[in-house]
DNA sequence: TGCGTCCATACCCGCAGAGTATCGACCGAG
DNA sequence: CTCGGTCGATACTCTGCGGGTATGGACGCA
């Protein structure tokens, strides 16, 4: 049984997302006949059925399944060799660091000053990515280094060190019926229309798309929305709205991730940088990294 | 830049870790100039310089030692996906499980018959294989489950449960001069015949080569070695050696390791057996899991 | 200077991977 | 029940690439 090309694992995981030869050899730009063969021929080598055709469409068997999480893992790897490989030859090797919109939690501009004095510091790039999409960026190697939530994002492959973690608050109109309590909880805000943040599940779709803290202050002042965020948001939080402690959210963290068995000298110092920032923060406190669970 | 393939992979792979053409083609069962076109066209592709060439052989470029160390587990990542899969697609599944020779420190003839009770018990597989292969098997998907170390093994990318933390014991002749210690330190054994173990790197060479604990016994009983070992070793010990505590040894964790983000009831099963066995140990305590640090 | 070593180049070949055309199975409409 | 539409599989062809052999060129050493 010999090696099984990335071109085959491409190739599968495109008819394992499509569920459809067809569309998946549009999408892999070729012809649909070598693309059954190909995965005919693959199931043949690997003595296991993938995926179990009727005449109406594909559907995946477990071991499909399992197939298809283990590949897009596989192909991260490599892709993720790749591109570390050829940021490490590049002249001027930069720092890259993922994060969401405002997901240091205003963190990075104290990071920055810090690192920058240490003597392992080297040019940083950071990559505002869509919500969600650090953590895919850290496993492919686009980015060394990313700003991660906790319980949000998968922190599974990655070292960790937590930068904050903070409690959260609803951004209110100014003129709205709950915009004088001291405290809220989740309750009260049923009914309320909830912004839709594009990437994460669209689990209460009932408001509009919201992409950054302007904008969503914008929606919140026209009245549009209501949000419930982490207190870190209260920094762009304008005159015409305000902000109330939302007391049943759990607490969420921020935290720097990065590939396990890193051994990059300016990672480690950005991470240092973070800790000394995160340690010394005079409004928000640090605590002991959440387990694995 | 379109994807790099496994093959490539293996190729740069054999050459970096030869550092020869020549060699690397015969381990490859491959002319030399065939894997000379492909690296060079790898390194196009990617636009990296990997290799240093002189006529007097090949060096790493620091991107080439960057991608010689993904590549390694971008390959492990492709053959576990298969393997995963192969098994998954089984009629009757096994659930793998790796360890070393007496690497469970007997815990494993408690766990099984308390895994067996539960409902979600498969056949169970126990792969014995070469010490420090555990975690690579793991890695590359050959089981599912195994024995590691702690401080010994390197858990990145894994799951673990803490299954007993313990300490070393010298392990003498009847008549040593020191067999009637109560207690040593490690500098009371200078000099002595200290076993070089397989796989490990050989630290202190100056014994002979041992493989298990009924192996080892026999060369202490004869004299010709002496050798300090987890205190569960205990349980292999004959009439004709001793075993006197050793202080300051730092104390070693037997725990139970999985790929993160696994989902298989069959795993959770067993490591939900392990844990019960760990905690109702009647000799040896559990404790804490140590940092990753 | 001549020889041995080692990687690169030149050139050739066969097969695997990709394309086109077509078949066979299934489903739903009428 | 038949016909047309949808899908995946099969048959056949061809081209490009991965691999082979022979040889060149650079370097170190005696």
């Amino acid at each position: 049984m010999d090696a099984v090309e990335t071109r085959e694992l491409t190739y599968f995981v495109a008819v394992a997302e499509e569920l459809h030869f067809g569309r998946a050899a549009r999408r892999l730009g070729m012809a649909q006949p070598p693309l059954s063969r190909a995965i005919q021929q693959l199931e043949r080598r690997m003595g296991v059925v993938l995926l179990e055709r009727t005449s109406r469409g594909v559907t995946l068997t477990p071991a499909g399944l399992v197939f298809l999480a283990e590949s897009r893992k596989a192909l991260d790897a490599v892709f993720a060799a790749v591109r570390r490989a050829q940021r490490a030859g590049q002249v001027a090797p930069r720092l890259m660091v993922a994060m969401k919109p405002d997901g240091d939690a205003g963190l990075l501009e104290r990071i920055m000053p810090v690192y920058r004095r240490g003597p392992d510091a080297v040019e940083v790039e950071v990559v505002v990515c869509g919500i969600g999409e650090q953590a895919r960026m850290l496993r492919d190697g686009r980015v060394d280094l990313a700003f991660l939530h906790a319980p949000h994002d998968d922190l599974s492959g990655f070292d960790t060190e937590l930068l904050l973690t903070q409690d959260h608050v609803a951004v209110l109109p100014r003129h709205h019926r709950l915009a004088d309590r001291s405290a809220l909880v989740r309750a009260d805000l049923d009914g309320e229309p909830a912004p839709r943040w594009p990437g994460l599940s669209p689990e209460e779709a009932s408001g509009p798309e919201v992409r950054d803290c302007g904008q969503l202050m914008q929606l919140v002042a026209l009245g549009q929305v209501v949000a419930v965020v982490p207190e870190s948001v209260r920094r762009h939080a304008r005159a015409d709205v305000v902000c109330v402690p939302v007391l049943d959210v759990p607490r969420s963290s921020v935290l720097l991730a990065w590939p396990e068995r890193t051994r990059s000298r300016a990672v480690a110092a950005f991470v240092r940088a973070g800790t000394e920032v995160a340690v010394a923060g005079p409004v928000l406190e640090a605590a002991r990294l959440p387990g694995r669970g």
